[in-house]
DNA sequence: GCCCGGACTGAACACACGTTTAGCATGTTG
DNA sequence: CAACATGCTAAACGTGTGTTCAGTCCGGGC
């Protein structure tokens, strides 16, 4: 908020129609520090433009941020941001590469997620359909045990993935990493060990839990 | 924002000094809908005085939520908020005492963890270090498996059981629940499955990401 | 009784920000 | 050429909101 009438005029190819130019600038902003606290006017200097302009062009902030979330739902019909719960990983470079492509768009994501948002909710209904089918998928191949509670098991564990990218600044932080990626490479083995072998040396922890009362919780 | 003049001066002991009643009414606007939409004016009218005293007892807007961010430092210094990752569940009605009393906290903090503030850093530090302590006693009693990565893994948990408490009402929404708690105890027997079997049958899937390439990934 | 300081209020101020207005180019159509 | 639509801007307007001002009430010390 302090300089930001100064924010640079990021211009990467300035012969993109001024309408486009303002979505991604209004994408940008409002995943990095919200919707509220993004101006219009600090819109329309980051896409180059008059505040006027931005209200020509949407209507009203309000409008933007539609056109800003009917886009996002459209990517989100076409299964991008699968990656937010946790990379698949074809190779460290194209992780990269989504990361560079999807970090406005997700940090939007993120935000939308924690809030009570219309396409936060679309987007977390979509991972859960998502990894519903494919823990079941996993199941019928064999590779994943079988669970009495499959929804609230894929609830649960997409919640997991997902934090990972909503926490990414603590895990970085705390890890001493340098960006995202390398703190998602960081845990993807320890995480591999608790999907193949468990946390716990033997069932006695879930022993305790069952005896003491039917249905119960966890730690660290 | 609607009806925010009209919402009701919540009294439950008007006898409380006013700047408590102020602190009080400020932690639950700022952790119900955040600090920029929260005006000065429907802190005072929850608390039921006038805003100017709002800012003669802590100076501006700023300085009440500095005040009430210490005040909630002192609380995680004394171990309060453990609960965010993941009850550690005495039962189900401690649970619903302890929801109920640290609801607005809660909310505040989630907020504050998602966003970059100095006392979501400051509780996700304090968080970790419980964690990795934690994991390194049930290490020694032989409760938990040994690992060669304990930072990682302590942050990944730590992360994976803050979702929870972060993504609550999206868990509530895709699993039908009525309250947190339900919900909490919903993810409970899964999750003590995991930790205590993993997720796969076997080791397959780690093995063809440890050949594919050194360090990798996860699924939903 | 008098004074002083602190809790407290209604009214007003100042600024930020979404939005509106009026107008200027430029290109296209009749 | 006239008429008009389109993309765009500078300036101004109105409102919400943090904050300040001036003053009241009240309790305690002298």
């Amino acid at each position: 908020m302090l300089n930001m009438s100064s924010a640079q005029v990021v211009d990467p190819s300035p012969d993109r129609t001024a309408r486009a130019r303002i979505r991604d600038a209004a994408l940008h902003l409002f995943g990095e520090v919200g919707f509220r606290a993004t101006t219009v006017r600090a819109i329309a200097d980051r896409a180059g433009v008059s505040a006027p302009l931005v209200l020509h062009h949407f209507g009203s902030k309000e409008g933007l941020r539609q056109s800003v979330e009917e886009h996002l739902v459209t990517q989100i019909r076409e299964g991008k941001f699968a990656t937010m719960t946790g990379q698949l990983t074809p190779d460290e470079l194209s992780m990269r590469a989504n990361a560079e492509e999807f970090a406005p768009a997700m940090s939007y994501l993120a935000r939308a997620l924690t809030e009570d948002a219309e396409v936060g909710r679309h987007l977390y209904d979509r991972l859960y359909q998502d990894a519903l089918v494919y823990l079941q998928a996993g199941e019928d191949a064999g590779l994943i045990r079988p669970t009495g509670h499959p929804e609230a098991r894929a609830a649960a564990l997409l919640n997991a993935g997902l934090a990972q990218t909503l926490l990414r600044h603590h895990l970085e932080r705390v890890l001493g990493m340098d960006d995202q990626v390398e703190a998602m490479l960081a845990i993807g083995p320890p995480l591999l060990d608790l999907y193949t072998d468990g946390l716990f040396t033997d069932s006695r922890i879930r022993d305790a839990f069952s005896t003491a009362s039917p249905s119960e919780g966890t730690q660290p």
